[in-house]
DNA sequence: CGCAATTAAGTTGCGTACAATTCATTATAT
DNA sequence: ATATAATGAATTGTACGCAACTTAATTGCG
């Protein structure tokens, strides 16, 4: 079947499936964000604006699991649309707050429709859709405990 | 629980979960294919390439679910390490055919192990490992199907 | 044959990802 | 109190991803 002694098929591998798949999820996403003006990873980012007003941004790279260099820049384009405002706290000057705008909360609503479509598109159950959320979530925090912490 | 009404959980969406397990996977893999010399993207890459040796580039692009504007950049860092090389097609020379070197060959047998510790540290039985990538089989297929093709 | 439409690969521009570094601020340890 | 370490956020540099475009070669149609 394979073209070459010892060969490994890129598509029986689980790490290639994981990594095409998001991919796929994120352009499934990504025409209906477009027409709101946002990427995938604002999208995200924003969700979690909104999911709890007021974040640090570290704490938001723990919740994206994306680390400062990747977030800070979201986060300044997502300022610069007018959609989250960042705030410095006075009493830790290192620490910076950010804070959804009226204009980020309706974007918030308007993403409803474009989320339901693209979950309709995977053709899941729900059944399905929750076993593999579940798995996924497994698999992260069994990576997460056995690297170096 | 949340914080805002109509918030919608980051970590309940299975579009997080996917983005954020495959940045883990490709995490995982990150300090072992770097003491080999490659990426993620890479890796997998060099693997299409030996698992069907003298494909040509928009096969690859098939095989990776990429288009040219990722693939051409990654092949030509390859052909830079010397681990494959491109040649152009007599018949038609618009095409171009990538073959593996000796050692593109010798890399990919080093890449094992790597794969392997990866794999254990994910954590899943075989079983659930198959059903996981089961499902994001089905997901990436339907999301293929009912996108504009 | 002549030439417009297609096709394959590569290039450009922008937005992530992530390591490494920098800058500013706060904690700590004498 | 002061030097030092640690921390939060941002910046820099490299490599993806992907849309849009360019270039070169082939096809198809009159």
């Amino acid at each position: 079947m394979s073209a070459h002694p010892n060969a490994v098929a890129v598509d029986d591998q689980l790490c290639f499936q994981l990594y095409a798949t998001s991919r796929a999820v994120s352009g499934a996403y990504r025409a209906g964000l477009a027409d709101l003006g946002l990427t995938y990873p604002q999208y995200l980012t924003l969700l979690a604006v909104l999911e709890q007003d007021g974040r640090t941004v570290s704490e938001l790279c723990d919740v994206l699991d994306l680390d400062s260099g990747t977030v800070s820049p979201i986060l300044g384009r997502l300022q610069g649309e007018g959609l989250v405002t960042k705030v410095r706290e006075g009493a830790d000057g290192r620490t910076v707050r950010v804070f959804r705008t009226e204009a980020g909360a309706e974007l918030g609503q308007q993403v409803a429709p474009v989320r339901a479509s693209v979950e309709d598109a995977t053709g899941l159950s729900s059944a399905e859709f929750a076993q593999l959320r579940g798995l996924l979530q497994q698999v992260r925090r069994n990576l997460k405990d056995s690297s170096p912490e």
